[in-house]
DNA sequence: CTGTTACGCAACAATTTGTTGCATAGAGGC
DNA sequence: GCCTCTATGCAACAAATTGTTGCGTAACAG
């Protein structure tokens, strides 16, 4: 990734926050950053390349997984406090929702969301499979519902209802998670 | 609402579904519809009033509230089945994506998707509260929670994660909510 | 019949988009 | 030092798009 590269692709990411992927083009990204458009068109023939490629490079902005050793309670808290983060912090939380309506016409697009959600998936994933591995949860518990709704309600929170996600908000959550967790080992 | 209108609005969610925000613009609706472009500048000044007013069609083909009379189980049934109808099957499915992506530099569409989910929130809402009323849940239980990860995994599934939802699916969920409801009262 | 309203058409300037040819600067090999 | 290759900037250009305006006309209500 040269430096040229890098500094239009972040142009690119506040221009998407800013003002939407309306207004991601090789002229404006060139107008930010003093990048000829020339360059910019040769590196990137068609606008839709650089805007995945600021798609991608938000996404790679939210971060790794993190340790997980249990109790449930605590990885939970400890990896949707990081999504949290992500979605409240990082270039990620201020653009998906453009990489998701791009998603809606564009293949490039629909594959950066879909690599990103299958990583968060599996890591949520894990941590039940390790809890249940520790014998928190019965064996044979049908984990994947919880994965989603552990993380879909920030995520609907956060993009698509507009409520705020904060500490106290992410405990209850937890909570919840974690009862519906042991009433479904249980039933 | 004159025709002239609803025909140009017809087109712009056309045009929304199959190529994005990005391709709808009075030049584009013109020609899609036949309608001269002077006549759609009269009518929408600025080309976010025109998006903005498709976004408020497309909300409205989603349809209304349904009848709630118990028990718990079969209004979630029936009211979760009506907004996956709508997510799979009305225009509001399809372009609910870019909505969301204009929202986050539009106040118009924020305003658009603000109204649309404060109603489905108050609609299971009220389900809930009808169901606490009847003495399907513990006086007291917070039903919040529940109304939101009743109506995020579905949100999620289809904008977010690209997933299908199906009957079957529609099925667990319900039986997934009922159960934290039920564990909600319990604890 | 007359006034009003909504519409289409044509023309226009300004901007944007995509392309190209040419010049230059820097890195690395000989 | 000299040469070559690559990346970049600059300027110019055609084409398409955007936003605006003046004029003519058809429909309709009074």
């Amino acid at each position: 990734m040269t430096a040229t590269r890098t500094h239009a692709l972040d142009a690119a990411l506040d221009i998407l926050r800013d003002k939407g992927v309306l207004a991601v083009t090789h002229g404006s990204v060139g107008k930010a950053t003093g990048i000829s458009r020339s360059t910019l068109y040769r590196h990137w023939p068609e606008v839709s390349g650089l805007r995945n490629d600021a798609f991608r490079r938000a996404a790679r902005s939210s971060g790794g997984a993190p340790e997980t050793n249990g109790p449930l309670r605590a990885d939970l808290t400890w990896t949707l406090g990081f999504l949290l983060t992500a979605l409240n912090e990082t270039p990620w939380g201020q653009i998906a929702p453009q990489v998701i309506a791009a998603a809606a016409t564009d293949a490039d697009a629909r594959e950066v969301i879909n690599d990103f959600m299958s990583d968060r998936i599996a890591t949520v994933e894990a941590i039940f499979a390790a809890a249940e591995a520790r014998g928190e949860l019965q064996p044979g518990t049908p984990v994947r519902p919880l994965v989603e709704m552990a993380i879909a309600v920030p995520y609907f929170r956060k993009l698509i209802a507009g409520l705020p996600l904060d500490d106290d908000w992410l405990a209850s959550h937890v909570d919840l998670i974690c009862r519906l967790a042991e009433k479904s080992s249980q039933g």
